[in-house]
DNA sequence: CCGCTCATGTAACTGGTTACATGATTTA
DNA sequence: TAAATCATGTAACCAGTTACATGAGCGG
């Protein structure tokens, strides 16, 4: 690892989602090793970011080349570990994520995998249309079961904002049951 | 582009999700060229694929070449089209996608930007989260009604699983729309 | 015949991933 | 002391993107 003298330069381009999101864990978690940032993307009930040592690392040193992130070099044997934290800039720059413009593709509606398959539905017999559906239906409530539990948990937690996202995704995973409980009566009356 | 004399050997590996999405549009919209695939992309109110001519046109090569679509060529001036349908083998793929096993990152729920942005609006001051809360707000009720209409042109354009399918898009942004009404009057009531 | 749209395709890049290599600490 | 886990990092890869190059047909 280089970690040269805090250039302080910053980022000659906006900010990736990966980088914002370690940013905002730092933020939230501080002070804090790479490690730990890395057991909050595995921990999340998400499967949108893997944590990979190999995104994560980088972004981290990226951010302290760039003066968001302070670094304290604490010695772990003949290895170095680094606590960071987020620095004056840092703040300004999450500050200035959610201040500046809101893209067009940040506001549509996300990809989803099993609304895809549903699409495509009419290619399966009646049998398999709802084993599908039922399949679906299952997972997708214990998706929500799962979900609760992290909604509960942040509410006790305490930080308002936190939970509001939290409650996001509860709100969502609860719109997906129900729309899959539509399709699933809808497929078993079989009115083909 | 190379097109050799149908080798039919089949993938190697999964089909990706682009692979999936183009496969399934053909199948819908056979016989089809590329050109219609990538203005089907781009005519959706998703943003999740962009429809890139790097992608879209490769992904049918490869298709073709693993046998799961036909292409019939006819000539334009000095340059080839293809004219793509699905084969035999192509919907047996689309079948096996659907019958197949569902992956766990498949169910659960997916990356949200606006949420992201949610969590840290602790570090605004009242005046910003109001601003950034009635924005987003705004711009989400405008995607509504986009996908209102699309799923109104859907319906009645008829087919059974890609109208059930466009519902979840509304259910989900309707969803949001909810979510983020809370949100408002949360911040608007201004308790911090 | 000039510019616009239809149409096909490649090259370079990006933002992540998996897989691997390695060292330190804890626990059976 | 061996195995598991904590912890840091790199290399190779992958699935998409943007930007570009190019050609054909058509309307003014």
């Amino acid at each position: 690892m280089s970690h040269p003298e805090t250039p302080q330069v910053g980022p000659d381009r906006l900010l990736s989602r990966l980088e914002h999101a370690v940013l905002g864990l730092v933020w939230r978690g501080q002070p804090c090793t790479a490690y730990s940032v890395r057991q909050q993307f595995k921990a999340s009930p998400s499967s949108h970011f893997s944590g990979s040592a190999g995104a994560v690392y980088p972004a981290l040193q990226r951010l302290q080349r760039w003066g968001l992130l302070s670094a304290e070099s604490t010695q772990r044997g003949t290895r170095n570990s680094y606590s960071y934290a987020v620095t004056d800039a840092g703040i300004a720059a999450l500050r200035a994520w959610l201040n500046g413009p809101l893209p067009d593709e940040d506001v549509s509606y996300s990809f989803d995998p099993l609304r895809t398959r549903v699409y495509y539905l009419a290619l399966l017999g009646a049998a398999e249309r709802l084993r599908f559906v039922q399949e679906a239906l299952e997972r997708t409530r214990a998706q929500a079961a799962l979900v609760e539990a992290d909604y509960d948990r942040k509410k006790a937690a305490g930080d308002r904002f936190l939970t509001a996202g939290v409650r996001g995704v509860l709100c969502e995973v609860q719109a997906r049951v129900a729309w899959l409980e539509e399709i699933a009566s809808q497929v078993a009356s079989g009115d083909d």
